[in-house]
RNA sequence: GCUCCCUUCGUCUAGAGGCCUAGGACAUAGCCCUCUCAAGGCUGUAACACGGGUUCGAAUCCCGUAGGGAGCGCCA
């Protein structure tokens, strides 16, 4: 089926999708990827991403996370249509703002008797499922509360026992639907226990908030994480009971690391900030991304409208993918190839010598950004080309003493004159006659220190004025 | 423990019973180009987790095994 052709009794809707992160932390790549995925599904017909902050857990839930997880996105160059700060009449988007309309859902399903107070104490449910679990049985909510008569619960409540409310889960039905990603899925219902919907401070637990915004919003497809497959059937069935209706739901794998194990903080950098941080951009981030748990035909670097052109829900994999690091560095690379000069200098500008001027800067840049995929790669060039004359390695020792007096006089004096390679090259040549890596390698060697780096002409330019000609000259 | 999901080159993946001698991209190796590195060009190495079926024919369908993962929360 293509799940980007959503069709109801009107005709076609438009795809509706949406990311629905928690704020208990920072962006986690696999969040992020799920983000991507749900904005390219929207953009590749005309639909529309909306962000939604599940922010019902208030002990956990902290302003500052969701400040950050907006920044983050806006940063991958992610957009939202709506969202906490583009708020529309589907709004509010943060759940802690929705708490009203949860009430008013939660009302029809007391009314319809689909709901139950349970008075177990966590201690209790606690005890409960490691039972179970030491029987060797699922570790189900027994269902205590579930047949307790009104005067029960009017003696449990005088007792001032506060009291949670849980969904009624049909005995021996099946719930089935096509997952857009993995295919038919059925589930019995007699595996699940009654779960909770609202909590004992009267807040709305995920499974509830999480399906009513699905359907109050009008998302069409809910592209998620994995681990809500087999949580599916109770959402719908919520869903089912308030007569609401569902999206189509796809789940991709997790992401994991590069041996396999989910990612985690083992694994060095989880979080889209940490790459920030380190000097990865967007860009990169965000093509990688692109194809983990994704299949296109087309290759190379994409901007998010190609990528959104070319997303196929069709081919989203089952399968974990790994994050591979050695494969975000290519593409690393190659944004970092294409950066215009300016933006260079910008990405660049924290391991530049502070008061560097612009020309300089610029000088710099161009020569060296070949070469690097990190900003730290470019602290040792900043030393050679701006910091005290480089020490020679023991193998660029030979081919100066190699090249001789002579080759460094003549040098020297061209270098005088100007930072022009071909100025100074030509002049070696004629007074050496030497020519290839005879007539070059000296001359990077005694620049440089070094036998390797970046090409020689830009580099020569980036040089502080002198300087390439003091260089020359120690050995003369 | 129970339920569910997953398993193709190093990595991401194509693959819907014959088009598969398993395709592509990146990585990697060699060569070319070249003052070095990078870039670019060319060529190569490299995979169907395992075992049984079904079939004239299986990467593809079925069963099992192994390994990995998720869910079973007053977390989301």
């Amino acid at each position: 089926m293509d799940p980007t052709e959503s069709v109801s009794a009107a005709g076609p809707r438009p795809v509706v999708t949406r990311f629905a992160p928690s704020p208990t932390g920072e962006l986690h790549l696999g969040n992020a990827r799920t983000a991507l995925f749900n904005l390219l599904l929207a953009r590749h017909t005309e639909g529309r991403f909306v962000l939604r902050i599940e922010d019902t857990d208030r002990e956990r839930s902290r302003e500052g996370h969701t400040t950050a997880l907006m920044a983050d996105l806006t940063w991958l160059g992610i957009e939202w249509d709506a969202g906490p700060n583009r708020e529309d009449e589907r709004g509010p988007y943060r759940q802690s703002e929705r708490a009203g309309l949860y009430q008013g859902f939660f009302a029809v399903l007391e009314e319809r008797q689909t709901v139950y107070p349970c008075y177990c104490t966590p201690l209790e449910l606690d005890l409960s499922r490691r039972a179970q679990l030491a029987a060797g049985r699922p570790p189900r909510y027994a269902g205590t509360c579930s047949a307790l008569t009104a005067a029960e619960r009017a003696q449990r409540q005088a007792q001032g026992l506060g009291a949670t409310w849980r969904f009624r889960v049909p005995r021996g039905e099946r719930v089935e639907f096509v997952d857009f990603v993995h295919g038919p899925q059925s589930f019995l219902t007699d595996d699940i226990g009654d779960f909770v919907i609202r909590r004992a401070d009267g807040s709305a637990a995920f499974f509830f908030s999480n399906a009513v915004d699905d359907a109050c919003m009008g998302v069409t497809q809910a592209l998620r994480g994995e681990d809500h497959l087999t949580n599916t059937p109770r959402q719908m069935l919520i869903l089912a009971a308030l007569g609401l209706p569902r999206p189509s739901y796809g789940h991709i794998s997790l992401i994991v690391g590069a041996d396999g194990a989910p990612l985690s903080k083992r694994h060095g950098a989880v979080s889209v900030r940490e790459y920030r941080e380190r000097g990865y951009l967007p860009g990169a981030v965000v093509n990688h991304l692109f194809r983990l748990g994704h299949s296109s035909p087309l290759h190379g670097m994409l901007t998010l409208d190609e990528m959104a052109r070319g997303f196929d829900a069709t081919h989203l994999g089952r399968a974990p993918s790994r994050f591979d690091e050695q494969q975000l560095h290519v593409w690393q690379k190659d944004t970092v190839h294409r950066l215009s000069t300016e933006s260079a200098r910008a990405w660049l500008a924290p391991v530049l010598p502070p008061g560097l001027d612009e020309q300089s800067a610029s000088a710099f840049v161009t020569a060296v950004r070949p070469n690097l995929v990190l900003p730290e790669d470019a602290r040792a060039w900043v030393r050679i080309v701006f910091g005290a004359p480089p020490p020679l390695e023991p193998s660029a020792e030979v081919v100066v003493r190699g090249a001789g007096a002579g080759y460094f006089a003549a040098a020297a004096a061209a270098a005088r004159e100007s930072a022009d390679l071909p100025a100074i090259v030509g002049a070696i040549r004629a007074a050496t006659g030497r020519k290839g890596a005879e007539l070059y390698m000296p001359l990077r060697v005694a620049l440089t220190g070094l036998s390797h780096g970046p090409e020689l002409a830009p580099l020569l330019k980036a040089m502080p004025a002198g300087q390439a000609c003091e260089r020359l000259a120690r050995f003369a």
